[in-house]
DNA sequence: ACGCCTAACTAACAGTTGTTAGGTTGTTGC
DNA sequence: GCAACAACCTAACAACTGTTAGTTAGGCGT
């Protein structure tokens, strides 16, 4: 045969994708179009391989969408982490309390398919998926209850709600915004800032000034 | 499970399921279970008959749950409507919205199927499916926005924050509750009650009485 | 040059999906 | 008693699902 060093170089993707790339692919194509309709032969696709090839990274379709939710809590937990962590000592709870709010928005909206494909697709998954989920999902819980709660032993939360369920009122209506958020109309720094607005203050008009 | 009408068990459900026994079936399985995990063979099983009679009723699985989508809309709508309407003329922008959200609240976690189902399901159902329940949809959107404008023209809302993203922001934490509720854990009423606190007021503990 | 490792491929499997065509009941009107 | 009809059944279809087994191809260290 004739020199198969450099005939053949042009055509295929010849850089792997990888474990890494496959799961980038289907966090993005979970957070498109949900977790049913999304099979392992439109990831592979997507990918520029075939579906059996899938399982030489993944030992089934379970273990790819677990590995797609741990990863999207992980990246919203360790991102509203950081940015409460990042301020001085003696920063107020209404500047706290916007940070964390940002950070949560930011990591939704803006940084991460695999946060996103968590928020909408937990709901779909089989609940051995869902299970296994759940030891990450309470951490970054316990991270929003410490937070609220020391807000609240300061006095700067109104005492008349329980932790538990400000938090689930707080983190619910953040990832709601995942059904109809569009960066083209929008930024999500405007979107948090107004979200913070609302939920310190409330939305009704007050006479004080 | 399933057995609860008659006291005649004999052996075949002599009462018809039809097609709006078959439809109930449907909108409490898809809140259940999803769009996409629930088969035409799982909502058969459930109602007592055989996949191929559905189609006696139905022309397309995207049929039943056009149907359903569009009844969970109208079951919300006309709840919210008429517990606004039936308050007296002069009544306060903050009894209003009160009723509003507990109507909205009520109808999404105690009375409806159809309406927990259509907040569920909606991001999961075929695009062509979607469209179809737009124009309800919108109705509804618009009953929310006119009420919201007439408050916010009062002087009784803040007016810093347009009233589509108010919309926007108030049913989607709302809708979010569908998540986490617990009909053991607490009633809806009282549910609504906190939100109505939250959202008027907000989180932040105020110095005047 | 050799063997190993990584990353892919092909081809098939058993099961499930929505859907269709044609047949079988039970009830009702006449 | 018979026809008409509504509500269901049976059986099959093509397409698609997750998954497995066995194979191939290229790159790297020795």
């Amino acid at each position: 045969m004739a020199e198969s060093a450099t005939s053949k170089v042009s055509e295929a993707p010849r850089t792997a994708v990888g474990r890494d790339g496959v799961l980038d692919i289907a966090a993005r194509l979970f957070r498109e179009q949900g977790y049913g309709t999304v099979s392992l032969r439109k990831i592979a696709e997507a990918a520029g391989i075939k579906a059996g090839s899938i399982y030489y990274h993944f030992g089934s379709k379970d273990e790819i969408v677990a590995a797609v939710l741990d990863v999207g809590i992980h990246v919203v937990h360790e991102n509203m982490r950081q940015a409460v962590s990042a301020l001085p000592k003696d920063t107020g709870a209404e500047t706290i309390l916007r940070a964390a709010i940002g950070a949560h928005l930011r990591a939704l909206l803006d940084l991460s398919d695999y946060t996103s494909a968590n928020v909408r697709i937990f709901g779909q998954v089989p609940q051995s998926v869902r299970d296994a989920n759940l030891p990450t999902r309470r951490a970054y819980e316990a991270e929003w209850d410490t937070l609220l709660s020391r807000l609240q032993d300061e006095g700067a939360l109104r005492g008349d709600v329980d932790i538990r369920r400000l938090r689930l009122m707080l983190i619910g209506a953040l990832n709601a915004t995942l059904d109809w958020f569009d960066p083209g109309r929008g930024s999500a720094e405007a979107l948090s800032r107004t979200y913070a607005d609302v939920f310190l203050n409330g939305i009704l008009e007050r006479q004080d000034t």
